[in-house]
DNA sequence: ATGAAAGCGCTAACAT
DNA sequence: ATGTTAGCGCTTTCAT
């Protein structure tokens, strides 16, 4: 059972390959007589045109390749949704990479990518460091950073504005006098940490108080050290009032193993970073400071294809306005 | 800045194309000398295999589909990271499609996947009628159902165990005493939902009981109907002692908007499917039943490769045991 | 041990 | 209006 291919349309029809070809592209070079005959042959047949063939011929895949820290993650997964149905609405299609946060993963997904010759790439980098980053500047492919971005690195990039969440979040439980939160964050080379603390220190600063180092955890930004952290956390002494985390998941994770130790740790206030609920309501309180709209997916996607369609185009900077949302209060 | 191929190689040494294809395999009949000249050209011109031009010679992409109706869903996106792990291990990489429970959008992703010419197909249905299955037969392209399949059709399938699901579930409510629970489950097109309901209903008959149509509610898999389905609760007689939910996600969703709306019913006991607190800690009580494991994306994944090596093989079916469990109770 | 050439399926340029 | 041909990048015969 072969596939069907121009060719065997063209034989049957005892024309040329390439008049069915322009018959199919309802080019106006070919008559309406001819045209018809190739449709029904086409479609009788049933030929499938061959993707492979012609990018091979263009120099174009029509694939964008998406490469993620971790698909599951709830905020990830939902950008990646909207990611996927804006491409598919432009022709384009998905191709995923899981990466575990792991430098090595990452790069040969990007190398993966290459040889398969992604028209551009969507890259939410594990960045421990800039190796990767090198490794697509060189390569000189189309891509655009999402979800992180480094600082110091002049790319296109789509971010939330994490100085602002930060800042968020410490003027909440300043507000309803917590004046002793903990900030558990990731290991300084997540630059979305770093700047969600620094928000968090000039929260402080602006009240005339100080934020100490010595209040700040840093765990791992994968998913199965909620355990861990809770140890760290019970080594603080009992004048700490709230906890400021990372992100959702991660303050999940933590909660879920202080109501199974029934801590009374449990009970203090919590902010976090992602707004989940509003991805996927939640059955429980929580405070999370998150990305209005959908300007992650959107913004990225755009950005990209611009790029590849001149790749001369400049890079875009877009910090997404953040807000502070109780959910199930 | 045109892509270094084998021919620019070959022209650079001053040797034949054929000659480097064959160095870079290392293949024994190119001497010791040209292989080292060639991979020290190779790397200092930066050139990466084209994995477009390979699988227009050989008729393989080394690429497989994975259809969706809900990336997002926590189940779901957790399946694909695991796919995607043995898939890159084994060489592939999977192009992702949503098809939002759509019927057209799933039949327009699986003539995407096979313009794209993927070596196989792994779907988790839509499942509104069997002209997509039908789609995929006529094609003989390798697929596997996962999650989700049809009782009456002979296809490889990998799915959990729903009927003894619903009988757990069933069998924990009437063990503590719980005699009239409501089933909120999806459309009938949905078998998981018929089997979950029959399983419930098995589990009464066992104890003599009988589960009446009347206290079952059917919504939409999809999310987003957690208010509406919250309207149609609210019209049961209090007699209700307590509620199986279809999927966690819907029963998250339904108890968030109970919440919200103070109802006393947000009190009952909930037993939903999926067991999301395992893939994602969360950190509220919650009973689930799920798969033991992670069958359902390993066994899936094999049985794709084998019937894409050898596609004669016959069709296997899976269901994955499942369990009840108790999350931060 | 190496080179030359065919061919995977297609489109676009050129020829008739 | 239709046919012919070249070529995208590669591997694999088949010569030498």
């Amino acid at each position: 059972m072969k596939r069907v291919t121009l060719k065997d349309i063209a034989a049957a029809l005892g024309v040329s390959v390439g008049t069915v070809s322009h018959a199919l592209s309802d080019m106006d070079d070919i008559s309406e007589e001819v045209k018809i005959k190739v449709r029904e042959k086409t479609a009788e047949m049933g030929y499938i045109s061959d993707d492979v063939a012609n990018s091979l011929r263009s120099g174009k895949t029509n694939t964008i390749a998406i490469i993620v820290p971790d698909i599951s993650n709830q905020l990830i997964s939902s950008q990646i949704k909207l990611i996927e149905t804006q491409a598919r609405q432009n022709g384009y299609v998905p191709i995923i990479f899981n990466t575990n946060e792991n430098e090595e993963i990452e790069s040969s997904a990007i190398m993966a990518a290459l040889r398969k010759r992604v028209d551009g790439i969507l890259l939410c980098p594990a960045q421990h460091n800039k190796d990767n980053l090198r490794l697509l500047q060189k390569r000189k492919v189309p891509f655009v950073l999402f979800g992180r971005f480094f600082e110091s690195e002049d790319t296109s990039y789509v971010c939330s504005d994490d100085v602002k969440g930060g800042r968020l979040a410490a003027e909440y439980l300043l507000n309803i006098g917590c004046r002793n939160p903990i900030y558990i964050g990731t290991e300084d080379y997540l630059e979305c940490s770093v700047n969600r603390l620094r928000g968090i220190k000039e929260a402080f600063a602006a009240e005339g108080l100080s934020f100490p180092e010595s209040r700040v955890i840093r765990t791992s930004s994968e998913s199965g050290y909620g355990m861990e952290t809770c140890g760290k956390l019970s080594l603080f002494p009992e004048t700490v009032d709230s906890i400021i985390v990372f992100s959702d998941t991660v303050a999940f994770d933590i909660r879920y193993h202080l109501l199974n130790l029934k801590s009374d740790l449990a009970g203090l206030p919590v902010v976090s970073f992602d707004m989940t609920h509003s991805y996927y309501p939640l059955p429980f309180h929580h405070i999370s400071i998150g990305m209005k709209g959908d300007g992650l997916a959107s913004e990225s996607f755009r950005i990209l294809m611009n790029r590849i369609s001149d790749p001369e185009s400049q890079n875009e900077h877009v910090l997404v306005d953040v807000e502070l949302h109780e959910f199930c209060r």
